[in-house]
DNA sequence: AAAACGATCAACCGCCTTTAC
DNA sequence: CGTAAAGGCGGTTGATCGTTT
């Protein structure tokens, strides 16, 4: 490894030897490519002769330079850590965020992502976006479904007070996986989303989003295999696993390990504001984004959520141009920047969220949106509460169970489980349009941590 | 203080795609 | 159009370093 001098440790155990042997042969043609760390010496030697000579035909390199390497080898060395001007800094989250549209819109095409960050290379971003896949999937549950529900079960029978979900979701793994929640019998028959769970066609939605995942997933694995399990429909609005995907079909289920790099959004140009659901019967984001209103926007109440049919779905994107659109946009309710609009029957039809809503009256059923409010949103919405962590306390929950509010924040180490199970809050966006710009630009890994604190099992902590 | 652990990242391999001839 | 070279990418390994125990 180089340090910020440019000298490396040369390790024992990898392949490298000295700049003798390192150049030896090399000239001859004897021998195989040296394989392993740089040296300092073929540093030097490297950077000189490109210098010298360009760029230009890699294969020849190593001859001409009199390196033991193969020409692919230094190529990817001047390119990744000796080209001048390289960025070694890490990424700002704003240029994570960035990175993260990026990926979305052009895919894993790491060197056309890196002409945005000069100084970064392709390769530095990849393994930006490695680590941060595998974080992310380092949150997904821990057990197989089937072994969730017989932990559900078992614990169903030694505990008879805590409440069964009535309509057979004890498979559902964000559930089962949230072990430690309990919630009393007569606490739970007494929500109005259990009163109408069971005959909604909507509670599929509302559910997964009211039991917050044990473990942060950023881009909701958790949700969508939810809705693998059977019960739940794999509406593909609830993955951004598969709103990435416009391979995988919508109606599959993830299963298995995932690739930790996930195909992104890209499409071809007709394709695009459709998601690439060739498969799926289920609406397409630009419908569902024509119906989402939501307290998000609460600061402009009549007006609708303007979900562009060209972003890409991430949370961090859709978030982002909501900001954007919040001071370009105040005054068009029925049509998107990019043009789009809805049937005004349609914006009509939907009912408006006020303001200052009191969410107790989401628990009134006879509230003219009732309860409906959240599983249209969490319908049709492309993210979820899990994706906004840092507003999974917010003044809502806050004014209705401060206890809930404090205690979360006191005890890093807990997970979800004590949440108000009844809060729209967790279910309803609250992108918070009056965040400051500057807090947008929350490292990912900061909401993950924030999400859930130090969980044993959760993703990588500082240390 | 030292061992264990985990995160990070450089570097490699093999395959695929693009480009030049 | 076919072929070879160059470049790009995904997957993976292993070294290093910081943190925890």
């Amino acid at each position: 490894m180089r340090n910020e001098t440019g000298d490396r440790k040369i390790s024992e155990g990898h392949s490298s030897f000295s700049v003798e042997e390192a150049t030896r042969g090399e000239n001859s043609g004897e021998g195989p490519p040296k394989k392993g760390l740089w040296t300092s010496e073929e540093d030097a030697i490297l950077e000189e002769y490109v210098k010298k000579h360009g760029e230009d035909d890699w294969d020849a390199v190593p001859m001409l330079a009199g390196l033991a390497r193969s020409g692919k080898s230094c190529r990817l060395r001047w390119l990744y850590q000796l080209k001048p001007r390289l960025n070694k800094d890490k990424f700002t989250p704003e240029e994570k965020h960035r990175i993260t549209e990026l990926q979305a819109k052009l895919g894993n095409k790491w060197t056309k992502i890196a002409e945005e960050f000069p100084g970064h290379t392709g390769n530095s971003i990849r393994n930006y976006w490695v680590r941060r896949m595998r974080n992310l999937e380092r949150a997904k549950p821990i057990y197989p479904a089937d072994v969730s529900q017989q932990r559900v079960l078992s614990s169903s029978q030694e505990n008879p007070h805590v409440g069964t979900f009535p309509y057979g979701d004890t498979q559902h793994p964000d559930f089962c996986q949230a072990e430690n929640i309990q919630v009393p019998e007569e606490e739970f028959n007494s929500l109005p989303l259990n009163r109408s769970v069971g005959s909604s066609p909507s509670y599929n939605a509302w559910f997964p989003m009211t039991q917050p995942p044990k473990r942060p997933r950023e881009t909701d694995t958790n949700t969508y295999q939810s809705l693998e399990t059977g019960v739940i429909s794999s509406d593909p609005i609830f993955s951004h696993h598969s709103l990435l995907n416009d391979n995988a079909s919508s109606s599959e289920p993830i299963c298995g390990p995932m690739k930790l790099e996930l195909p992104s959004l890209q499409c071809s140009e007709t394709q695009q504001g459709s998601w690439g659901m060739s498969a799926s019967p289920l609406p397409s984001l630009e419908s569902a984004s024509t119906l989402i209103q939501s307290p998000a926007l609460n600061k402009y109440p009549d007006q609708t959520f303007p979900c562009s049919q060209q972003n890409s779905g991430l949370p961090e994107e859709i978030e982002y141009e909501s900001r954007v659109l919040e001071g370009s946009n105040k005054n068009s309710c029925q049509q998107t920047p990019d043009g789009f609009s809805m049937p005004e029957e349609v914006v009509k039809s939907l009912p408006l969220i006020p303001y200052d809503i009191d969410w107790e009256e989401y628990r009134d059923p006879n509230y003219p949106f009732g309860h409906s409010a959240a599983p249209v949103w969490s319908e049709y919405s492309p993210f979820n509460r899990s994706s906004f962590p840092e507003h999974d306390i917010n003044h809502e929950t806050a004014k209705e169970d401060p206890a809930l509010c404090s205690r979360k924040k006191e005890t890093k180490n807990e997970n979800l489980n004590t949440m108000d199970l009844t809060s729209p809050d967790y279910a309803l966006p609250d992108l918070d349009f009056n965040r400051h710009s500057s807090d947008y630009s929350k490292d990912d890994d900061d909401w993950i941590r924030e999400l859930f604190g130090e969980d044993s099992h959760g993703p990588p902590t500082s240390k």
